[in-house]
DNA sequence: CGCACTATTGATGTATTTCAAGCCAAGTGG
DNA sequence: CCACTTGGCTTGAAATACATCAATAGTGCG
């Protein structure tokens, strides 16, 4: 049941930095607690202040805010590796919300640990500033999407977005990605409507640049795929697991 | 001219951490310089690996991304005490653009000496990982704005939240405050196109919520604009500064 | 079976963009 | 001094992208 870090298969994935035995003893020391949630579960809640840090382990989450009237945004979409929970190891609370997407797997690093961190392992403290940073340049090109792109590039972003970062988590099984978003979830992450996003999908099947059935998706031509997005960044790797 | 750290006016500002002399120190040791640059120069380019770590000192900067056939998108506003440049601290490069929107001055950090922070000084890599997660926190507030806000939210909410900051670090002169937008800038922050920013300014100005003219901004009834904004956030205080 | 959730499609309404023109103030070169 | 440009703001009209309303159908589930 609980993964070890010494033993953790998703750390020796090429994308991940990989650390000495002592380092990852370090990891293991902080780590408390390995959860597992199932579908549909808030592990953060906005403007609450009991979420502690978490290593996504296995499955997809997403982060969110939404507004008063309950219309609702979906920041970023968080995969094996990312860290999760910053923010309110920071300030105390989260401005925003945390769902499990799929039934997910939470490495848990108490936050009353965080602060102690920087003196003792400087090293880990600087992998956590780092995948904050990254964290935020994903939401950055999201704000780019939402409000630059129209709807078409904006579902081809998002797809070329995660079918390259699934890559370099080698998710892909024979080019095939198990993407777990309903439209909701895609219309939600992207500023549109639920039907319009309905409509375009079925505009950009014509297209034939990918297939989405039954929650798989294959980008058959990502440079195409790239190119009506106008998106051209690459994942960033190697980068650090925590 | 130079901006002694032990000098500084800034962060003396009450929303701000007040350090000993000695962590004052410190920062003045990692300080290599103190930069003017006047309106409009581009001080972090999109794809390029010169720029260093900063912290504003004075003025106001921006930072953007933009697509390959010119449509722009600003990620948010820098005002004094924020710190700009992290993502090209940690990741070689810059995703982003950033730009000065009136004649600025920086404080430079040299990123060179980043890395080392964490083992001899983790009280400030401590406050920039802070700073960081402040800083995708406004960004996350932006992309519910960019997607989910129609244009007279997205108006008041950038107002709102504008005035907020201002008002926090005691910007405002008897409620005004001098705001170097063009409704350009306006647009482009928020995903509108520059004609319908206008028309919906237009519209708001009739609602009496605040008077905008000649670059100064008076939010006259900040609750009804956050209440029309959907915009409930405060700026958080006291944080640190670097 | 009825219920909830998801995908789909057509019709209609509206928000927003695009195109086009004009205005004003400030700067610049003659 | 003027003629001329430039950047920012404003306005109307037309086009379009997107949202909303409404209805249907398939699926899994208690």
């Amino acid at each position: 049941m609980y993964v070890r870090c010494a033993a953790c298969p998703l750390r020796l994935k090429p994308v991940f930095v990989q650390k000495t035995e002592q380092e990852v003893a370090l990891i293991e020391e902080w780590k408390s607690d390995h959860l597992r949630l199932s579908e549909g579960t808030e592990f953060i809640h906005p403007d609450q202040s009991r979420s502690e840090l978490y290593t996504l382990f296995a499955g997809w989450a997403y982060r969110y805010k939404e507004l008063s009237d309950g219309r609702r945004q979906i920041l970023n979409f968080v995969l094996p590796g990312d860290l999760i929970g910053l923010q309110s190891s920071m300030f105390g609370k989260s401005f925003y919300g945390a769902v499990a997407l799929t039934d997910v797997e939470l490495c848990q690093l108490p936050r009353r640990k965080f602060r102690r961190l920087f003196e003792r392992m400087p090293e880990l403290a600087y992998d956590v500033t780092w995948l904050g940073s990254r964290s935020e340049s994903v939401v950055d090109e999201n704000l780019l999407t939402a409000g630059r792109r129209g709807a078409a590039e904006k579902i081809a972003a998002l797809f070329a977005s995660l079918y390259k970062r699934a890559e370099t988590l080698g998710l892909l099984v024979d080019g095939v990605l198990e993407m777990p978003l309903t439209q909701q979830h895609i219309a939600d992450a992207l500023g549109l409507s639920l039907v319009h996003t309905n409509k375009t999908l079925a505009k950009l099947r014509a297209q034939n640049l990918f297939t989405l059935a039954e929650g798989q998706l294959v980008v058959k031509n990502l440079r195409s795929m790239s190119r009506l997005a106008q998106h051209f960044e690459e994942d960033i790797a190697p980068r650090p697991i925590i």
